[in-house]
DNA sequence: TCCATTTATTCCTCTAATCGGAATAATGAA
DNA sequence: TTCATTATTCCGATTAGAGGAATAAATGGA
């Protein structure tokens, strides 16, 4: 077995307090961690974890051994990278997460290019309609779309986008056009929970935050549910910009009611803080940014202040 | 691949100045060491050596990442040993040389015996009829009977080995027992080279070197095919002592001209000088020294000063 | 106190990695 | 120019390590 792999594995379940956890992390199987380790203990001829099924606690075999296996990984990767030098290109992989849709349109294309520049990186790309924890997930950078929670996560700004509200033009030749968000109330609705909770669709009117309450006869918690309905000419539905571009681009849906939308929400890239921010990670966020602020901008409008109401974040 | 058995063989072949000289001292293959330094050469992106099939240079790269991958390797060392503390047992590997006889005789039951004391620990024994380099062949410990050239090798004496005539019992009741040394050009002589060069036997007589010369009817530089001549009947032979302890006690083979031998020669432990003996490696001397003295005592006269001429080293 | 859930470990099968031998090609020395 | 040595590649065989499933144990909640 890869005796780095070992340690990596041991300051993984110290760090995280459970096998299952470090796990997680580092997306090995349950019998993966205890191979690992169990490899460890028979080089070592001493445990370096008590555990049983609920608790794990560290012994002082692997109290001591703990400081020099975080000492030994971080200098083989410092000596790795500084032998290699100016020419050092980023290598190793990174994880990335974003949500479902955003990872479709959005992000795997600058994925697929930055592959293409840096053949020594791989990358996992987690497509998730949830928020992940990114240190306890071993997740690299994700893509975080709405006002951010305090954390200690570090964030950089790449754009907003804007909520909207569409139909398909054959339901809006069946129905009409609304001309104010009142009228919402005589249409039929597909509330999407996800951006517009509570039956209710929030807007700025001018510089005053207003909104309007509606019955909807659909509710569904499926972005890509929700719009592939609007499309068939149910009703109308909200979705972010960049969901519905191609399906605007195309003609099968329409934006309604732009002048009384929401503000913009934030889309920021975040990674957990480090002292040393790894270079292949440095160099997909300075890769990422830019192309990631572009495809926002060309979806929707140029980012404006986000002032009221903050939508669920995604 | 084991990254840690990367840097092993790349720190081992820089060591060398060879692939096949580090292949020899790890004891690889070829194809592994070859394997070993393209997978550390893919991780890190760049060329450790430049090599030919009959030249090797360390690049820039290579003699940066060097002292890292020293370091590293003897870091890794230390902590875990550091780690299971004063509770440590010697373990890892250790390989041994020794003569082809001495080794079945003496050595063998010793590193059995230190082996079922230290589960821990195990050994490769190389029983050969040659001087191996400790260094280019990455032995631990050698034994060696003979007087010892000068050399950095750590030399820890555990006792002497008599050279002796030997004859089967029915050789001498044919052609009579050799009363003097002279008394040996009127038999058949079963020249071993390896201990009696030049058909000569040299001895003490009281405290003057001297010696005899001879004819002999069979020369050999096998030590087992020239006992087994001798134990058959064909003449007389020299051996060392050990070497024929069972054949003496079974009574298939007599000593004679006990005292007209040369001066019992020394047996070493040698080792390479090192600043860090090993745990494992020191705790194998600290075994094995008294229990191969007592050996060499029981096969023979207690140990006294050499004097005149040094027997060729086995 | 009991039961359900969670987690560490073990077993098994399958796949991938690594082994060494043989062959090949290249290099350097005689 | 030839030959011996050495690094590399290929191939078949063996071993290692993966994850899924099952098991057992421990813990927390009812």
């Amino acid at each position: 077995m890869d005796r780095l792999h070992e340690l990596e594995v041991f300051v993984a379940v110290a760090d995280a307090g459970s096998f299952a956890k470090a796990g997680t992390r580092l997306r090995l199987s349950p019998p993966a961690v205890t191979r690992a380790i169990s490899a460890l203990e028979d080089r070592l001829g001493a445990r370096v974890f008590n555990r049983t099924t609920r608790s794990l606690t560290i012994t002082d075999v692997g109290q001591r051994f703990l400081e020099s296996a975080r000492r030994i990984l971080t200098d083989l990767d410092y000596a790795e990278r500084e032998a290699v030098g100016e020419t050092a290109v980023p290598n190793g992989h990174l994880t990335l997460t974003a949500s479902v849709t955003f990872g479709r349109t959005a992000l795997a294309p600058v994925v697929c290019a930055f592959l293409s520049q840096h053949p020594r990186v791989t990358m996992s790309v987690l497509l998730l309609d949830r928020i992940a924890n990114l240190v306890e997930e071993g997740i690299d950078l994700a893509v975080r779309i709405g006002p951010l929670p305090d954390s200690n996560l570090v964030a950089k700004k790449i754009g907003t986008v804007r909520r909207i509200l569409v139909a398909s033009p054959d339901y809006l030749a069946r129905r009409g056009v609304p001309q104010t968000p009142a009228d919402l109330r005589l249409h039929s609705m597909i509330a999407f929970t996800g951006l517009m909770p509570n039956r209710e669709w929030r807007f700025l009117d001018g510089k005053k935050n207003n909104s309007v309450t509606f019955f909807s006869r659909l509710e569904i918690n499926d972005a890509a549910a929700s719009i592939a309905a609007a499309e068939m000419g149910d009703g109308i539905t909200v979705a972010l910009s960049y969901m519905v571009a191609d399906q605007i681009r195309d003609g099968r849906l329409a934006p309604i009611l732009d002048n009384f939308t929401p503000p913009p929400v934030p889309v920021h890239l975040v990674y957990p803080q480090s002292r040393l921010v790894s270079s292949k990670l440095r160099a997909f966020i300075d890769f990422a940014a830019p192309r990631l602020r572009a495809t926002l901008d060309s979806l929707g409008l140029p980012e404006t202040k986000a002032l009221g109401h903050p939508a669920e974040g995604l």
